[in-house]
DNA sequence: AAAGATTGAAATCTCAATCTTG
DNA sequence: CAAGATTGAGATTTCAATCTTT
């Protein structure tokens, strides 16, 4: 069964050269742009090696993450509301994963007597297994992939990624809806 | 019109805690994870902004692709095949990204004479002027992201992603076949 | 009315099959 | 038959609308 996982997607084989970042903009500083577009380019690389990692185990990204999600919550349970909130995608987007990983048995949904507008949803002793079975794979791969960077650099690549983000922030705001 | 542009698309609101990994696997290098994930959750980040972004053009990460490589090309012009190896997509998504942008007269189609299998894409005026008039703002968005960077920071992120990028090669190659 | 969940339509992207040309 | 382009079906995800419960 073909399961096209879709972490990301986005490619373009090269980063551009600076000459052709000043034939497009002017006064652009290089650094910043191959520094921004490295990130978008080396998780491009990522999503690609992770599609075809997860979909070993029948899962997609979105999939692991409401397995992994319950996996950490009291109970390994949790409402498609929490899920959609923790995951960060649209209650849509969890109830179609609901249903693909409820009709293969890795999760259950079931009524709350307290709101009944609301439903339960609980990692099965499938999912457990599942994720038991990928996790130990799962995190070797990722490890792996850090080989080549000391301990100090991948402490600098965290702290700098950090920065990344609160640069995001300033200049380029969410735009959703306060939760 | 509601134009749901993806470059990527994972998200998870949060990085996982030392504890939850060590409780998901043995043996583990947090750091290599965090690091790792640090890599995901940033471009997530970056991705969902620069959706909007995209999207203020009319645009999504795979049209703006296929853009700004024509206008990189001598002649601004490509065959879909050329388009979708230097995007690292599909000829078929060349072709849906190619439908889109015909239709809006950003890029133009033609027969070719020499080899009438393939068919010559060309950015029309319009398209040149949409890219010359979203650049200036587009790379000064980039730029901003970086302004927590140091010049040298900004070098360090750039070499330390090129050795995550080495890493994946090794440790998680590519599966498509040989081009 | 407001909140939780779902459904339906649309966008993006992949694979497999098909159609045309070499 | 190879290669280039397209079409059709499926996967993932979003928005807008709907249905149920509070």
């Amino acid at each position: 069964m073909v399961r096209r996982l879709t972490i990301l997607s986005m490619p373009l084989r090269q980063l551009p050269r600076e000459d052709q970042l000043s034939a497009e903009a002017r006064d652009v500083d290089p650094a910043a742009i191959m520094a921004f577009l490295s990130v978008l380019f080396t998780q491009a690389e990522i999503a690609r090696r992770m599609d075809a990692h997860f979909g070993r185990y029948g899962l997609s990204y979105g999939r692991y993450s409401v397995l992994i999600l319950l996996r950490r919550r009291e109970g390994r349970c949790a409402t498609p509301a929490e899920i959609a909130y923790e995951i960060d995608v649209t209650r849509a987007t969890v109830t179609g994963l609901l249903d693909g990983l409820e009709s293969e048995g890795l999760v259950s949904r079931s009524c709350r007597k307290d709101d009944r507008r609301s439903i339960n949803v609980k990692l099965t002793k499938q999912g457990l297994a599942l994720l038991d079975r990928m996790l130990p794979d799962h995190y070797a791969r990722l490890a792996a992939v850090m080989t080549n960077l000391s301990q100090a650099e991948k402490t600098q690549l965290i702290t700098l990624l950090g920065k990344v983000r609160e640069g995001l922030d300033v200049t380029m705001p969410r735009e959703t809806a306060a939760e």
